[in-house]
DNA sequence: TATACCGCGTT
DNA sequence: GACGTACGCGGTATAG
């Protein structure tokens, strides 16, 4: 037996919102059961009734989008157990290339029904606001039933073609993930926001001072957030010789690249640079970090499992997996903190990820051969492409050649390479050059290029692309005409293998780790996931083994022909342990 | 008000 | 004419 349902709630905030009804469907033999409670002041008794079921984990659960349901059911002190399966997680899995994923565009789609929408019986001016709150109890009975009813219908459509894509390491990994992610929103994570605030208004004084030197420069009001006002206060009223050409808008691009390369011209434009960057941490992450839940005091993030086509998550509302690193950035991480005084935060992230899935994709065997030694895989490319011996690299060729390994896993042309190493390295490398890095490159990791010809081969004849374990997207126009759109699906074809497959490994020792603190009942939280980094908030009882835990699940998700390594630090702030 | 585009933070 | 992956989001400009 399956226990299909689906709450309609006041709202889409779980902290806050309070369920109007819970429908429920359940499916015996070809006869489908449905119910839902008219009477708004029975929800409680019906929840008091579905409680046992939905605990009881012998019950396997269907659904769309159970992150939701099951965040406020948990809300209600409820917390489901037994298997899960998502339908939107499933459609995601079969159609990843496609974006959205909505129950009613499923409907649509597979079953070619045309079922009620939200906004036709909800209230509300904006579409943000609207809401189920005061509306007849039969219409919202006649809607949940509907969308009960045909969450069942795709599920029942959908799952057969699991396998026979032979999608069922994926379907069942990304499906157990869904309780993981659950508690991670769920749980949200700890701002300091008194430090916050120090930082804001640090960086606000900054930024009137910047102003001030620019305004030595300009007329009254300039905006220096227009691209268009900067054009012509650089090109036509101080009189600085553009780079590039006009963009379809006629300006001149005035990117942080691009203003790098003229601010020996003016000293205007490290002002602009400055108040851009400093700019950019105020209205973006500063203001990020203030949408803390009034009720919980944790920022709760959205984490999405169907947006990427390559099996990566996502973070929205806000984004805290772009959350800056570097210089300034570390002020805001300071922010991001343990949950009191008695718990530590465990950061831990896979030490070079990426490469090391490109060494097991490709069987390369230097590669291979290196990361068993120990080798420093950047230093290893630098002496082998300079022609210098490995003891001689300096730290800046290894930075040059750490930047053509990840050119590798990007699909990398020479140009892009030159943009790139003349960024990361601030010397000049002509296109020229470069070509000779990238002939060099697949002249050492011989088994690297012949595995992207070979990756490129199979989406040719197959029409998509997959990740070791199975993750599939598809490539329509690997066979197009138009060849930048070939090209580009050649470079997926060689990306998506490699980002894809890190992105499960990942999600793998999520699920484990989730799996020891619930069967062990830790009181350790994981709390946020940033591609190759986990970050935990950790009882300081428990910090000790929680160490041991966390790199013994990561390093053994999988076991691969080259060792993964998760590099672990515990401390007061993600400052402290990234 | 909705949409397009630019720019930029992370990996 | 563009020109390395994957995202989310803040801003201006413009169309309706």
């Amino acid at each position: 037996m399956k226990l299909v349902y689906d709450l309609e709630t006041t709202s889409l905030d779980v902290h806050s919102c309070e369920i109007l009804g819970v429908a429920i469907c359940i499916e015996v033999g070809t006869a489908y059961y449905i119910t839902f409670p008219e009477d708004e002041k029975g929800i409680l008794k019906i929840l008091k009734v579905l409680r046992p079921y939905f605990e009881d984990d012998t019950i396997e659960k269907v659904g769309h989008n159970l992150k939701f349901d099951n965040q406020v059911l948990k809300q209600y002190g409820i917390n489901v157990k037994g298997k899960l399966h998502d339908t939107m997680v499933t459609d995601y899995i079969l159609y990843p290339e496609r974006k959205k994923h909505g129950l009613k565009l499923l409907s649509k789609l597979h079953l070619n029904y045309k079922q009620i929408e939200f906004n036709s019986i909800a209230l509300g001016k904006s579409k943000e606001k609207k809401t189920l709150e005061g509306i007849d109890p039969k219409l919202i009975t006649e809607y949940a039933c509907e969308d009960v009813d045909q969450t069942l219908q795709i599920f029942n459509f959908l799952y057969p073609k699991i396998e026979s894509y032979k999608l069922e390491k994926i379907y069942t990994l990304d499906n157990r993930l869904v309780e993981v992610l659950t508690a991670m929103e769920y749980n949200g994570v700890t701002i300091d926001s008194q430090k916050l605030l120090k930082v804001e208004s640090e960086i606000e004084s900054r930024l009137v001072g910047i102003l001030e030197s620019i305004g030595k420069f300009t007329g009254a009001n300039i905006n220096i957030n227009s691209t268009k006002q900067l054009n012509k206060l650089l090109f036509d009223e101080l009189y600085i010789e553009p780079i590039g050409s006009k963009n379809k808008n006629g300006n001149y691009s005035v990117s942080k690249n691009v203003l790098k390369k003229l601010e020996t011209k003016h000293e205007i434009v490290k002002m602009i640079l400055d108040y851009r960057s400093l700019y950019k941490v105020k209205s973006t992450f500063i203001k990020a970090l203030k949408k803390v839940n009034p009720k919980t005091k944790k920022l709760h993030t959205s984490i999405n499992q169907t947006r990427t086509e390559t099996g990566r998550l996502s973070s929205s509302n806000p984004n805290l997996q772009n959350i800056p690193s570097k210089t300034i950035g570390s002020k805001l991480r300071e922010c991001f903190t343990a949950s009191s005084d008695q718990h530590s935060l465990i950061g831990v992230d896979y030490s070079n990820i990426e490469l090391r899935v490109m060494a097991i994709i490709s069987r390369d065997e230097k590669m291979i051969k290196a990361y068993r030694e120990g080798i420093d895989l950047h230093k290893l490319t630098a002496s082998k492409v300079l022609e210098i011996p490995y003891e001689d690299v300096s730290d800046s060729q290894r930075d040059m050649a750490k930047a053509i390994n990840f050119g590798l896993i990007y699909g990398m042309t020479s140009l892009g390479l030159s943009e790139s190493l003349t960024n990361t390295t601030g010397s000049e490398y002509t296109v020229e050059q470069c070509q000779n890095f990238i002939n060099q490159y697949f002249e050492l990791y011989q088994g690297v290029a012949k595995c992207k010809e070979e990756l490129i081969y199979k989406a040719t004849i197959n029409g998509y692309t997959e990740t070791l374990f199975g993750r599939k997207r598809s490539l329509l126009n690997i066979n197009s005409n138009d060849s930048y759109k070939r090209e580009s699906a050649k470079r997926l074809a060689m990306n998506t293998p490699i980002q894809g497959t890190a992105a499960d490994i990942i999600k793998i020792a999520m699920v484990n780790i989730h799996d020891r603190i619930q069967k062990e009942e830790l009181q350790s939280k994981m709390i946020l996931q940033v591609h190759d980094e986990l970050l935990f908030d950790v009882p300081k009882n428990e910090v000790v083994y929680m160490e041991k835990v966390i790199k013994h699940e990561m390093e053994n998700a999988v076991h691969l022909p080259v060792a993964l390594i998760a590099d672990l630090k515990t401390g007061k702030t993600w400052a402290d342990v990234h």
